[in-house]
DNA sequence: GATTCTATGATTGTCGGACAATCCGGCAAC
DNA sequence: GTTGCCGGATTGTCCGACAATCATAGAATC
């Protein structure tokens, strides 16, 4: 007879309770916005003590699997918000030692997909946020950090426009690893503000005709552009990126 | 006199441990390895009790800032392992309602290009560790949850030949989404064995020869295989992932 | 009756302390 | 040199406590 064991659930208690509540939040048993227990009765239904309760809470808190929403004290259940998720990844990244380069290279891998399927599934809303967005950078031209806040915005716009979450996700580290050498640029070079200028014209305006060639292509330049401008400023792509 | 004044640090305490902390392993002045003083001693420098060093220490650990090495109590610095953030980056997908389709269609994306720049920057060591995958995979065909992981790991060898962690990692989450129905899809499909072993034999040679093209071909007809293999196993790709 | 004030209770954030289990290092015994 | 044992350090967990905050219900006031 064999028998078959199942694998012992190892490890300390708050790691269990992190687990038990993990998995009912992504079996969504626990569906969204649901508001958890108090942590005594947490406590008490695990039979735990409530301080472990609450190295479990902050596990699930950061893993952005919980929240706290605005005038509750309760916890309650979130889908981990992009920008909470992409820094982790821009984190470990880092701690990687990633240079300019690789983060600059998944981008030409990227982007010009990503336009691509844009300009064939956009809706006229997207059409609308992207043209407000560029229209920001337009206008926001002047203040180098308004600049680059806005060039991202552009990028997520023209992402958001897929409609496929993971493309929007896998770009939003990206976009947060070059902000800062993207406003060393903008800072030290001329004409980089007209150069993305022209490039959101043709995009917003490939993506507008469903043209996805046309997008591509723009996106392409875009893309390639940074890599010019990187040249420009003087910053070696070799080097490692820091905070 | 214009007085600028820095933003207030708002928030318990246990939050900001993690972020002192945190901060200094970002920044690289506690280095990776480098072990971190007992709770107790943490939590007299501080200045806090030790319940509030472990809150923050639980937050460190889930973002594989930390973690405690074998045999040794001390927690010490870690960057965080590709696998751990993938799989964060895989739940939050899932709790965001990804379908088959949408992380199909980043891979349709992402691996093509990624097989064209292993071409060019594979070193003898990734051939070597590239074949012994393919290999692994044609020794295990005839358990499908061999098959799967092999599978799996062919992609990482090929990714990891570009020697850019960004493309590992972007990739790691979708095959991690992946796997459970490319599991269905080896259980349900005859052919798709034979098929999968081709296209792996088909990179290998490509990355030998440093061919590019025709490495991002047989990507291309690889990944595209998988979206025949959902139809021939009836998996609707509109369906949202789920554990 | 509507509104404002207040008391009350629930909940979190933080603290103090405690103790068993485990692990490290050193030292003695073999 | 290896083995075994002991003391100290460290974690995991518990108990209990209390201030601050916030919601709610109920009382007081207009």
């Amino acid at each position: 007879m064999s028998v078959e064991f199942d694998q012992i659930a190892f490890g300390p208690a708050y790691r269990k309770v992190a687990d038990a509540i993990g998995e009912r939040i992504l079996t969504r048993a626990l569906r969204e916005g649901e508001r958890l227990p108090a942590e005594t009765e947490l406590a008490r239904q695990f039979g735990v003590h409530r301080s472990t309760v609450r190295e479990a809470l902050r596990e699930l808190q950061s893993r952005g699997l919980l929240e706290r929403r605005a005038g509750s004290k309760l916890m309650s259940v979130s889908r981990p918000p992009r920008a909470h998720i992409a820094a982790g990844i821009s984190h470990a990244l880092l701690l990687h030692d990633v240079t300019v380069r690789d983060v600059w290279q998944a981008l030409t891998i990227l982007e010009p997909p990503i336009a691509r399927a844009a300009a064939r599934a956009r809706t006229a809303e997207d059409l609308a946020a992207l043209e407000a967005a560029t229209a920001a950078f337009g206008a926001g031209m002047a203040d180098p950090k308004e600049a680059v806040r806005h060039t991202s915005a552009v990028f997520r716009c023209i992402a958001g426009a897929t409609h496929n979450t993971v493309l929007g996700l896998a770009q939003e580290p990206l976009l947060q690893l070059l902000e800062p050498s993207l406003r060393v640029i903008i800072d030290r070079v001329q004409q980089a503000r007209s150069r993305i200028g022209t490039a959101h014209a043709h995009l917003s305006e490939a993506l507008r005709a469903g043209n996805e060639v046309q997008a591509m292509r723009w996106m392409e330049r875009h893309i390639a552009d940074f890599s010019r401008g990187y040249e420009l400023a003087g910053i070696d792509m070799a080097l490692r990126l820091s905070l």
